[in-house]
DNA sequence: GAGGATCTTGGAAGCGCTTCCATAATTTAC
DNA sequence: GTAAATTATGGAAGCGCTTCCAAGATCCTC
């Protein structure tokens, strides 16, 4: 048979809330009973039952991760942020993976609410008003991690800072002709990025020239795809002499198709056409792909200790983090040439 | 106030029993009843408290997943074919990663034990026999995926048969020097692996040459290490003309750094030596790099069925299924190239 | 139409815990 | 020394549910 407060009280002579404030940490019971208790517990092997607890505390010591399923290479790096903090809380990581950004509002009238959870980590997608209403309602306190939304809490990564820093790495080595292969400008993240673009090279007194920007129009993932790369560098091969020296792309994975466009047109990267990509997805690294690093972990330990915070403080005002992606400097973007060498492509 | 059982029977005018019985599909409500308590529970939008139901029928509608955080692309694949399972049982997902094959029995002791889970899906690690033994005395199931334990229920991939188709494909693309870039072995996956790698080349009346057979020494994650890849590489590299015209590479990660070692030595693949891996992570696609897939989201699937069986049938005897890995044809096995060419190479 | 099955139903007890109230023991203040 | 405050403790009530037992209603069977 299980083991309860019960026996333990009985076994250590001592009542069961006195058990139970041994448990909770509750200042008011003396060293010698506290001690004797865990002992007991000790011997008895011990171990209160989650659901008891969470029934008569009403709390559950779990929280909800609501992640993209569709987007790998960035969640697990997050999961185990996430996980680092957890631990300490003796909290609980229930995983609910939606596969599709469309799915979200199905996925979670399915799933999202039968579990009863503490809080709620919720990211990159956009929280369906539906739900923000319901979980502001139920007081459940929700973290918004590399999304945004204006009740709840959080963290994004400085799109814009990080495609600034990008650009102007490109333009201190050298390179005066540069182009931006971006993503569906319908999105907020390309958008922003754009906007760091421009910024870069007006700050450095560079002119923006409208070719040399290149929009995804793909819908798939507002065109943060392989594809999307793949066709808008083509767009670039094609320019010939007018081609840029140097481009600014908007995600790794758009990155990867263009390399494979500039390796299929016989080209060479750094040497014929510099890149540097955003994010350091996996591929990245094994690619000697340059390119703007967020802070993943990093992301889900303070999504973690942020959802904390505010089951400690229910009333606080709704706070907003920023990160700022950091250049991973590899081969792509040709840092390891000579300056010289640069300004003779050039 | 959060709706209960007794408000719902209250209003439908009935007693909680048959509230209850409504909700647990219990055959003996007749029609009536039982629809005018729905129009009630959904009148009042009623959510069955999970953790009353827990501690009331000792079940919990979780089960935890303990997956190595190490191996990142692996994971989200397996979770995703877990998932789709799930939510038909009405099921939570706790996500447990442990950060090292070493950590595991510490992980576990700080935090399996404290959540109260139906099952548990132990993935890719060796069960520690502390927590084998707790749980079969605990009566939880658990299901060993893609990893091996006497008692309890286990998926696994055929390594052996995966190898051997490998070595095949390699075999009936023309090639008579074909080696073996195995990972340590100590590890029962590359001794698998080299079986069924002799076998092949028996089977089709090869000799095997001991020097075209080259095993990790490694003792980090095993040598399935991009790293331990690129140094055996290195020495096959050094055989100069002794060098086989095609390898098998034990994983695909393994297959990356061999990759960068033939680069770096100026030759290409698959003209100067073709490579086949094994896995099919998601940098395999994006090589090119023909490989033995696993079918992970199969696997993940199917474990969570299988666990849902277990669940169901407790004394049934212990279940072991074997997964063939699945031949993915793409460039580094130069397959596409004229069977002429590579003879002439050979 | 009587006796026995078979369906339905109500609701008490109990799952293991937290928490509050009451009370006892001890300390402090004057 | 006494009154008041403080500290330590026991245990009842209650969290929202399942499940069992008892009992009423309905249906057969002969």
């Amino acid at each position: 048979m299980r083991v309860t407060i019960y026996d333990i009280a009985k076994e250590a002579d001592v009542g069961i809330g006195t058990v139970s404030r041994v448990f909770n940490n509750h200042p008011s019971v003396s060293h010698g009973t506290r001690s004797r208790v865990l002992e007991v517990a000790t011997r008895l092997n011990y171990r209160p039952h989650p659901y008891a607890r969470g029934l008569a505390s009403n709390r559950t010591n779990s929280i909800l991760a609501v992640i993209p399923f569709f987007t790998t290479f960035f969640f697990l790096e997050i999961l185990q942020g996430v996980q680092s903090k957890l631990s300490d809380l003796d909290c609980d990581l229930i995983l609910y993976g939606v596969n599709h950004p469309d799915q979200v509002a199905s996925s979670l009238r399915q799933n999202a609410l039968r579990s009863r959870v503490d809080g709620i980590l919720f990211f990159s997608m956009k929280m369906p008003e539906e739900f923000a209403l319901q979980y502001l309602q139920h007081r459940t306190p929700v973290i918004v991690v590399d999304s945004y939304h204006k009740s709840f809490d959080s963290l994004t990564v400085d799109n814009q800072e990080g495609a600034f820093h990008a650009t102007t790495h490109l333009i201190k080595l050298g390179h005066k002709r540069i182009g931006l292969l971006n993503a569906n400008i319908e999105s907020a993240p390309a958008r922003e990025r754009l906007k760091g673009f421009q910024n870069a090279l007006t700050g450095a007194g560079l002119a923006i020239v409208p070719g040399l920007v290149k929009n995804s129009s793909s819908p798939i993932l507002d065109g943060f795809t392989r594809n999307a790369g793949y066709e808008l560098m083509k767009q670039f091969l094609s320019l010939k002499g007018e081609m840029p020296t140097a481009i600014v792309v908007a995600s790794d994975i758009q990155a990867v198709g263009a390399l494979a466009a500039i390796n299929e047109a016989g080209l060479k990267c750094p040497d014929d056409v510099a890149l540097i990509g955003f994010d350091d997805i996996e591929l990245a690294s094994h690619l000697e792909l340059t390119t703007m690093r967020q802070p993943m972990y990093e992301m889900g330990a303070l999504a973690a200790d942020t959802l904390a915070d505010r089951l400690k403080n229910p009333k606080e005002k709704v706070s907003q983090t920023k990160f700022v992606p950091k250049l991973i400097v590899r081969k792509t973007c040709g840092a390891s040439m000579h300056r010289k060498q640069i300004e003779a492509i050039a």
